[in-house]
DNA sequence: ACTACGATCTACT
DNA sequence: GTAGATCGTAGTG
């Protein structure tokens, strides 16, 4: 049978995966932040700028949800020009800067006038490893993309691509395997200064290419900090 | 106009 | 383990 690679897209060294025939409809992209949250692990996840196409697996992701999640940029806010995007249609990207040097990757999946996003926070590299690795200063495999600026800076995504619709510019996503339950792990939130009692973050137990987030607010505490 | 701070990363102790 | 970078956003005057 004839590969499975899309048409259109540009060439990379690494072979299109076989198992990454379907591009994700934007259906998927409609839901409850956490149920689309862990429907997304396991997906291919592929950019295509400045003529080269680069992706990998998701392998972690976090859900925000709207006025009533504290860790969410819509949380008391309400609408404003940087979070707008969040309450758009869904199936876009919602690209935002962040410490004056890092852009976060977030997939919109709530109707319009409503917020709600899942952001990427690490991928398995699988194409393009190379040009990846040349726009994140040649770092080693496991370094290039476990971590949302870094993965949003391999992929080549700045504030230039907030509000893109998904699968029909330059971010697209294909369904991948579904992971074994088992395998799929849930924490609290990397990094908020509220809402980390929320259990929000999804990744894969066993992969070497998540992030190393810190968990929880207080580190001395012994005990069971996660599920 | 001015200020404080952030869904982070890196380097250095 | 922790401080510094660095700039867009939002709140205030």
């Amino acid at each position: 049978m004839h590969s499975a690679r899309p048409v259109g897209l540009p060439m990379c060294p690494e072979p299109w995966p076989s198992w990454a025939t379907d591009a994700c409809d934007a259906a998927l992209f409609l839901g409850d932040p956490r149920d689309v949250a862990r429907d997304l692990l396991g997906a291919l996840l592929v950019t295509v700028k400045d003529g080269e196409l680069v992706g990998g697996r998701i392998v972690e992701t976090e859900a925000y949800l709207g006025a009533d999640d504290p860790g969410s940029h819509a949380s008391t806010r309400g609408v404003t020009r940087r979070n707008a995007t969040m309450y758009g249609p869904p199936a876009h990207a919602y690209v935002y800067f962040t410490y004056g040097a890092h852009h976060m990757l977030n997939m919109v999946c709530q109707p319009a006038g409503i917020a709600g996003a899942v952001l990427v926070r690490a991928i398995e590299p699988l194409l393009g490893i190379d040009v990846m690795r040349t726009r994140r200063g040649g770092r080693v495999l496991h370094e290039i993309t476990n971590g949302p600026g870094k993965l949003a800076a391999a992929l080549g995504l700045d504030l230039g691509d907030n509000g893109v619709p998904l699968n029909e510019g330059c971010v697209f996503v294909y369904h991948g395997p579904e992971p074994a339950s088992g395998e799929v792990a849930v924490s609290g939130r990397v990094g908020l200064s509220s809402g980390h009692d929320l259990k929000y973050r999804y990744y894969l137990s066993g992969s070497p290419f998540v992030s190393r987030g810190r968990i929880g607010p207080v580190s001395s505490r012994r005990g069971s900090p996660e599920e």
